[in-house]
DNA sequence: CTGTTAGCGCTTTCAC
DNA sequence: GTGAAAGCGCTAACAG
């Protein structure tokens, strides 16, 4: 025979105890108003039962979840993965709990993830990447705190005061074209994100200023314009070059993935890294420490990122207003052996 | 002069339609009861206004949210971001949302975690490894369905209803035991969790046996019991044994990033991979096939796993009943380079 | 310091 | 087919 529990709620306090359920409630919240002696008596009786307030009925009441939403473009890349183990470690500590929404770079779940939140009354929303810059053209964004993370905001007229955290992108890029022309590189390709994403674009430039400080001009024919961002997109594209006899003595991929994509490519032809052509990726994810040749790439500060965005969004529940709107991170070139 | 926005519900439908919010919550529903007609108006009020029902009223008024938690230990883990995905994806189509919680691997947070999840009246849940075998002892689980994913269940005696989704561990094991030996190997090592979870000791057994079939013993002091299991510590570990000269013609490491980091050491050491020493792994995550020595894994069924685990939910939260407790997958060598 | 009370937005009897 | 009304568990006036 099983014992049935019935689910203790604030009543079952407050009947235990003797002590109206408003008290109860005063000392849950430590709303003050109650006597050192009726705060022991209740908060024992909580204890011994092991009640913990039913966040529901809280929220509904509040019109607010203790707790944010995070959308996020592909929980399987690891930049991502960091981002959002980041996020939720420093919002737990502050008693916040997080929704995590993969969108599988899919826009159209974004915005059924996005009603979701909404209807879950999240506190705010941390939006990281995702599609191109129009889709939030066509819909409201939920009436919270919403952190652009790793992209910039897009530029409704409805609103104008979204909060956006990201990497100095276009610096990044630089760095990648500063670290490849001189190691001697003349004939630099580039592997990138199809979409035209601020991201994608900044790197795009900022390599390309650091090439033409040197005369150096990266062909049009030379961009490549990945469908996603995997490992397998560059090395199918690369390899499909190389077998066409298109080659570079130079590889900047706009992140990791294609960079080892790429690599593989590269290598599976016979070409020496990086004394034939050299590599330099972007995230510096943890396989980049341990693929075919380590690889050359940009450090984005994902901590400091993370941190931010939440110590931002904890600043703005709590009412103090904050004045910037946007939030640039330093990258820095991690050297290794690709470049 | 900013338009303020007030938040429609389902008394605004009501108004507007002049239908009872009754009527409106049941053509929501589709709970019948209501004319074609009817129907038509109150959908039609709901686009336009874009009206989504409050997920938090819902869940107070049924005592149950549409959606249900993970426990996971470490989502910056690929192996455990695929299952979530996994997991997220099967369940979005079912209506369900998913609220993921990172462990990291540490025990305290789990409870914390389980706290929260019931707070939130979530439907189930589905646990991902995590700690040892004995954290569960303590404290009961929220009265909701559990299913445990890679890991058996706790043998807890207030419930023994666990459900337990996992690969054959000690299949896997003995797979990777006949690839070494097969490949010549006499002297084999062991890189393993310390953790005294199931998984890692049917890994080991399953390895143990394969070995014990040709009389090869795998002795005490071959097996390395690591702390976590990440890369450095296998790094460390390995590195230190080799410079101390102890050193063996095969390792198996119980994962990948463990076995990673255990071919970084034996790369660093000039020992040659696969000619001196051969490795392999578990899991096979996307790293394995891009490391510096393509790396012979076991591969697991994760998607199958995952959907499975989803399935099953979805029939208990419907009513049938689920006879079977546990559901075993079948563990595939991988084979690459390293072994 | 403490208790009473009115909802938060929704589902669900129960009448009609 | 439809509406009135109760109440899920909680917080926040308000009154004492």
């Amino acid at each position: 025979m099983q014992a049935v529990k019935k689910p203790v709620s604030i009543t079952t306090i407050s009947k235990m105890t003797g002590v109206s359920i408003a008290t109860v409630s005063r000392v849950i919240n430590n709303n003050g108003r109650f006597s050192k002696r009726t705060r022991d008596i209740v908060q024992s009786a909580i204890c011994e039962n092991g009640y913990v307030p039913n966040a529901l009925a809280r929220g509904l009441r509040k019109k607010r979840m203790q707790n944010i939403g995070i959308i996020v473009p592909d929980i399987t890349n690891e930049f991502f993965a960091n981002i959002t183990r980041y996020i939720q470690k420093a919002l737990f500590e502050a008693d916040y709990s997080t929704l995590i929404y993969d969108t599988d770079e899919n826009a159209d779940l974004e915005l059924r993830h996005l009603q979701n939140l909404a209807a879950q009354n999240v506190s705010a929303i941390i939006f990281i990447a995702g599609g191109g810059e129009d889709h939030y053209k066509n819909y409201e964004l939920p009436p919270v705190p919403i952190i652009f993370l790793d992209r910039k905001p897009p530029d409704t007229s409805s609103r104008k005061d979204y909060i956006s955290i990201h990497t100095d992108n276009y610096k990044g890029g630089y760095l990648a074209g500063t670290a490849l022309k001189e190691s001697g590189c003349n004939n630099p390709a580039l592997v990138m994100d199809k979409r035209q994403i601020h991201t994608q674009l900044d790197r795009l430039h900022g390599f390309e200023k650091a090439l033409s400080e040197s005369r150096i001009k990266l062909k049009s024919s030379a961009i490549y314009k990945m469908p996603s961002i995997d490992c397998n997109t560059a090395y199918t594209a690369i390899s499909g070059a190389l077998a066409k006899g298109k080659s570079y003595d130079s590889y900047f991929c706009t992140t990791d993935w294609l960079a080892i994509g790429a690599m593989t490519a590269l290598l599976e032809h016979n070409i020496l890294i990086p004394g034939q052509a050299r590599i330099v990726g972007f995230d510096n994810i943890s396989t980049a420490n341990h693929c075919r040749v380590p690889l050359t790439t940009i450090h984005q500060d994902i901590k400091g990122m993370s941190n931010l965005a939440v110590k931002i969004i904890l600043d703005i529940l709590n009412g103090k207003e904050v004045k910037e709107k946007e939030f640039v991170f330093e990258p820095v070139l991690v050297k290794r052996q690709s470049a």
